[in-house]
DNA sequence: AATCTCACATACGGTACGTATGTCAATCCG
DNA sequence: CGGATTGACATACGTACCGTATGTGAGATT
């Protein structure tokens, strides 16, 4: 066996933590979570976890930061290929779809918030946030948005797309229910475009 | 000293628990209150609360349907005097200055989704999305609205201005954020009116 | 090769929840 | 009117879990 380095073991064995977490949390929720199973399940204990993440939360916002940056990627995908308004539109069903996973749903969309305080003062920045406030910017920018302040549009339609999913994840049937939900945002969201002079 | 009735003196002490919850779930949260604390500052054990609420998030409901009735009140009040729609806009903007009370916020929009799941489901029924479903099923049959999903539009309007409230409160200068969330949400309203034909 | 470092394990104290049992006043009934 | 009964609440107990203080051994350093 080639000799293990040492900070090569200690990011396996964080990268498994964060892994058996997101199970954890994302099936019992965060407070309901046990830190011994969690690190047990791993073959390690909480030892480990209290040496690698300082205490319980951290290893939620060490969770949330992983999901939040794999959130933003997936958003910034779907408005990419887009123009600059349907990049936006795109964005918002792409989170909405995505709010569906109920590790995205439990973990940060209801346990982040409750236990980390506001998202956008996250130490993970909340990369969702920040990747619909530049879009919102661009458009304000290029006119063809209102000049609305971009902070307050940003989170009015995250906070929009974010309520859908939880309608949508909560309901019976999601997958009738999520492009009600689509339609009702994007109908939404073309409030705030600048009215033809 | 008039005979105290027992059916009474249950409901006094009923009430003192949901009272000192109120003030527990606020300062400290949900997870971080103690029940012995919270029982001992009214004058009883947590005899009676288990007695009386089954168990802690027991408590939390019933905590949660009083402010949630309370709420619904007030967004009624701020939308009865006026115009349907207007009064919708009204109803959201006080939605928006109502989560500002630490109460609301911390109890409500918080730990409320995060121990007893999806808002809708409440034993409470969250009275507030009651009463802007009305609201929307009212503008949509008389025109004023497009033709959207009732429970969608409301859902969404809701959720926007529950988020732009967790910003306002979470920003530094409350009382100079707060108007800019309010036009907002009411720009972003507007997409949902019925086109001119 | 001896020493040191540090990632992690082990052991402990404190706290909080939920339940099982006890108790006493308010109510009911003969 | 007085004993039996109910039930609202207190008390006592077991369990689980978090955070910390301390121990340890494999890899790094010299």
């Amino acid at each position: 066996m080639a000799p293990k380095r040492r900070i090569e073991t200690m990011e396996e064995n964080r990268a498994k933590l964060i892994s058996a977490a997101r199970k954890a949390f994302a099936e019992k929720g965060f407070a309901a979570a046990s830190m011994d199973e969690l690190t047990a399940d791993v073959g390690l204990t909480r030892g480990a976890l209290y040496h690698s993440f300082g205490d319980k939360k951290g290893l939620l916002a060490a969770v949330v930061a992983q999901i939040d940056g794999e959130m933003a990627g997936r958003a910034q995908e779907a408005g990419a290929a887009k123009g600059d308004w349907e990049g936006l539109l795109a964005e918002g069903a792409a989170y909405i779809a995505m709010a569906l996973d109920p590790e995205v749903q439990r973990i940060v969309l209801l346990d982040g918030p409750a236990f980390l305080g506001d998202p956008s003062q996250w130490p993970s920045q909340n990369v969702c946030l920040e990747v619909t406030k530049q879009a919102v910017a661009r458009l304000v920018s290029e006119g063809t948005l209102a000049p609305v302040d971009v902070e307050a549009a940003a989170r009015l339609l995250n906070g929009a797309a974010l309520n859908a999913a939880l309608w949508v994840a909560a309901s019976e049937e999601p997958q009738s229910v999520l492009p009600k939900a689509v339609e009702a945002f994007q109908l939404m969201a073309t409030g705030l475009l600048a009215k033809r002079s």
